[in-house]
DNA sequence: AATGAAAAGGAAAGCGCTTGCTCCTTCATC
DNA sequence: GATGAAGGAGCAAGCGCTTTCCTTTTCATT
């Protein structure tokens, strides 16, 4: 049988009330007792139930992390980074996929209410803004991370999609390049669309020409990337350069253009969004914008922690900045051509 | 505040006993009696809490899985699939990162212990055999994937490495291939070992030379596999085909021929194993033997369950077979060359 | 209408732990 | 030696639920 906070009170002769108080450090207790209470803690290899506890109405030490797929690298490593902060501070992760299906989601925000965590992570683009506000009210503390949705009054650690847009672009243009194609995710996401409007403004600023026909909104899937690219760049006036909006566009972007016959970077010049471990692999190695995903996993836990502690009343919504990693894809572009 | 099975009972005018019935459907209670206490739970939305049902005795609907790293793709797609399970059956999932690191591990059973965990399931090379056996001694299932230890008596889920070795290294040899190399990660590890056996023993069967410095032993890293490919692939009396006991080795090679010249798959031919998304996306796609993750996390979870209910008393190791994926990374030989 | 078995539902004892309250010791102080 | 303030430690209530016993109803039988 497992060993409880009893056994180890009748073992070393004292209530289960100084027992808990040695194991928690609170009220007085005498160096004498609690040395020996330690001792058969240890001796019988006692270890509190975290359930017991929870039950009197302290945490779980558990917060849930809801994410549409642990599987996609990008989310994987912010689960992994998350993770990693959570046990820095004694806290286990409870990781939930849902598919980007909102009912399953919802499925989850019970059960993880259910389960008592003491936080809410949430990584996805959420429909359940009524239930989540609702957790807010019963002081269920949550947050986002990654997405934004500019009405929810949340708090939130971001990256800052417009920024990180435009340096992508700005390195394109100093490369040279006039002719830039840009490829997002559903632009009623707010990260995609901040993105293309960096795009935007880019091109605007140096007075390049912005091609209508260039400025794509399709899924962001490698396959639905590698379609349009195809589109594209099969004809003879092409964009000498693509910004992509996620890795795996990107990377359906080398698909077409091996399909086709293009060089990357010679005849085209590529950069993705995310640096997932993908752009480290493909060949060439893919330039993206880094998300700084550990620096947000640490900021997103610790905005949970205060407001589990009751300090925060102000909800914020922190930006940081992305980084501008240069790899293979991208290269000067020679007018000679 | 949040309610209660107090509140239900006390607004449907029953004990909370009666509530309790209704809710897990025990005992005999009438249809007018349960149509209402139904109704007040769903009028007041309650919800039971799951830690207070753990503490009476019944699972907390945890469990809990270790592995060296959530963001690595292949233990991504693991955790992915077990969870995909544990979400059928009504289970959640504390993922658990260890970085091959048997403290961080210890540590984590512990944890997952004082959690009340219902089951375990270990996905890493582990030193905390002992710790485990007391685990099971107590009737805390526990069951491995993915990675062997011969000498465990513990259920397990595994591929048959033997098998994949052999199937990769066949294909190899059918294609015309008279120069092979093998390149595993620590062959102290089940897995490895069995893909260099059936390496040894493919290479017996079809009268071919086993060169000594061809069998290389590594880290399983990018990096190493890039190195060693390197030393191998630089004289001119080199391998024709590589066998890596793992996708980023395989990778490691694609490198070093990209540095050396060599194309593949017309100079080399690569195979790898797992098959992680990582294979999908090199160019040219890389031949990979894949395994069975979907399956193996539905049989894991099934034999933690059957232990949960104490139905099994026998322990058992199932071995999965794994499957030569083909892609554009192997090609015929032509010996004209 | 009396009888007893089956049906329905309540009372209460936990599950393992925290904590407010209370009570008994110690000492230092006068 | 009497007095009172700390210091130590125990009692018991309670967290929200399950489950064993028991009591009360209900209803078919005679």
């Amino acid at each position: 049988m497992k060993t409880t906070i009893y056994d180890v009170a009748e073992k070393a002769g004292v209530s289960i009330s100084t027992v808990s108080r040695v194991i928690n450090n609170t009220g007085r207790i005498s160096d004498k007792t609690r040395k020996k209470v330690l001792e058969v803690i240890e001796a019988l290899e006692y270890q509190p139930s975290l359930v017991a506890t929870a039950l009197t109405g302290k945490r779980t030490g558990t917060i849930g992390l809801i994410i549409p797929d642990v599987a996609n690298p990008f989310f994987a490593e912010i689960a992994r980074r998350i993770e990693d902060q959570c046990r820095e501070i004694g806290f286990s992760l409870l990781i939930c996929n849902t598919e980007n299906n909102p009912d399953t989601e919802e499925m989850y925000l019970d059960l993880l209410k259910q389960k008592s965590v003491d936080g809410i992570i949430i990584g996805t683009i959420s429909r359940n803004q009524y239930v989540i506000e609702e957790y807010l009210q019963e002081k269920l503390p949550v947050a986002r991370i990654a997405y934004d949705q500019p009405d929810w009054r949340i708090d939130a650690v971001l990256v800052d999609y417009f920024l990180g847009g435009h340096q992508a672009v700005s390195h394109l243009v100093q490369l040279g390049h006039k002719k830039l194609a840009i490829m997002t995710g559903n632009r009623s996401h707010a990260g995609n669309k901040l993105c293309y409007e960096a795009f935007r403004q880019v091109i605007a600023e140096n007075g390049l020409a912005l091609r209508e026909e260039w400025l794509i909104e399709t899924d962001s899937t490698m396959e639905d990337g590698r379609q349009k690219a195809l589109e594209i760049l099969s004809s003879s006036d092409r964009p000498t350069a693509i910004f992509a909006s996620c890795d795996s566009l990107a990377i359906g972007v080398y698909q077409a253009a091996k399909t086709i016959g293009l060089r990357i970077p010679e005849d085209l010049s590529v950069v993705g969004f995310n640096n997932t471990i993908l752009a480290a692999v493909v060949d060439p190695p893919l330039t993206s914008i880094a998300q700084p995903i550990q620096e947000m996993g640490r900021q997103v836990v610790e905005l949970l922690m205060r407001e589990m502690e009751g300090e925060k009343a102000v909800k914020q919504r922190v930006f940081l900045a992305p980084e501008l990693i240069v790899r293979g894809s991208t290269k000067k572009w020679e007018s000679a051509r």
